[in-house]
DNA sequence: GCTACATTCAATTTATCGCTTGAATGTTAT
DNA sequence: ATAACATTCAAGCGATAAATTGAATGTAGC
């Protein structure tokens, strides 16, 4: 076969395509969409060893995928950069779309939870220009100071029991996390709600509101 | 290991990625992305066997980036839908930003080709508007009648240097092919610059135009 | 029904991937 | 320098993927 520059690039992209190619590295990938993470605290996340974590890690950044810096004697891991989230939402997208079994546990688990529609980031920005919601981040607050959606407060999911008295002041409340098809946000919104308070989704996660280039509050 | 939704969900997608992560396969979307194709049609053009064509047409299937269809004795493969462009965008985003090889390969083969910007779909629609430029579709006839640009004139690439009479009107030529690494479109345009005609490229091919939803010319 | 043809399946070989284990590298702090 | 720690490397095992070959399936046309 001729073996042309098309050749030498699609041999390239078809690397960044394997290394998409494992639910674990995909799990690796939403946490460090949050925040730079070394490779024992990403492991602990994800629950490989640490071993393994760095193998994996070092597909990743060989895809292109992400970038590490030294810090003292830790490595620290994030996103290369925005394009690799837009190019996980398109992946989820085609999988949303033509997968029989993507659909299945999305109407079998996600709906089950929340039958209403999710906000888009178009409407949670007019109505907080209107001062109608609170926005919720149930992530962990090292994630939140990491970065985080204008005005949101942080009160993590283990802690929102206690602390639903403030966001009891009739307000809608307008919960995220860390992307799509994470399970933090759905179970805020069941919890507000069981308690009389009302609740939505937002329908994606602090990277992609980061990729989308809308306005944040960092740290 | 808790195998919660996320899991299963990731499981389907890392699914799509091993799809994506062969360069035969990213060629055949490529071809699928002009039209639709029987197996053997697709085999010959990708330089495959038959059998192992199948073989990678299946997996695209399973992965929900193609689709059939069967027609008396052949079976028609296609893209499953525009979200398949847009996912393979995405990943060469990735690719030209953050891997040095395709950097190089692109520098070193692509821009010695043709060292002026090329031309995006918003100018490209607004000279044509004003009538100052020939669209030229350098793709093989059928490829062309499945679809072009409005107002495209077809002249293969192998038929250029006899017609290049028809594009000798004083305006300049926008060529384009079948997607950003389409080697005919930079051929085309080096072959009309010889003989003196102003022509520049198009950034993408067909199917990426299609997939940001601009008009098309059907047969 | 029989034949021709397009496609898919099944079986095989070779190569690569995922994970574990244990050792090696490189940085910080004493 | 030395010790402690975070990370990476190297080797090995079992599982999965790529390509080939030959047989099986399914459709069209007589």
């Amino acid at each position: 076969m001729s073996t042309g520059p098309k050749q030498a690039l699609y041999s390239e992209f078809a690397a960044i395509g394997r290394a998409l190619g494992h639910p674990h590295r995909l799990e690796m990938l939403e946490h460090l969409g949050q925040r730079e993470r070394g490779v024992e605290a990403l492991a602990q996340r994800v629950g490989l060893t640490v071993a393994n974590t760095s193998q994996h890690l070092q597909q990743l950044r060989r895809a292109g995928l992400v970038k590490s810096r030294r810090q003292g004697k830790f490595v620290l891991y994030s996103l290369a950069d925005e394009s690799v989230t837009t190019l996980l939402g398109a992946l989820f997208q085609v999988g949303e779309r033509n997968l029989a079994e993507v659909d299945r546990v999305l109407r079998g688990y996600f709906s089950e939870r929340d039958s209403m529609e999710p906000v888009t980031p178009e409407e949670l920005l007019e109505r907080t220009r209107e001062g109608l919601v609170t926005v919720l981040d149930v992530r962990p607050p090292d994630e939140f100071a990491a970065g985080h959606l204008p005005g949101a407060i942080n009160i993590p999911l283990s802690e929102l029991e206690e602390r639903v008295g403030e966001l009891a002041d009739g307000r809608e409340v307008i919960a995220y996390c860390r992307g799509p098809y994470c399970v933090l946000s759905f179970e805020a919104v069941a919890a507000l709600r069981d308690r009389g308070i009302p609740a939505r989704r937002l329908e994606d996660g602090l990277p992609e509101w980061r990729a989308a280039g809308l306005p944040l509050e960092e740290a």
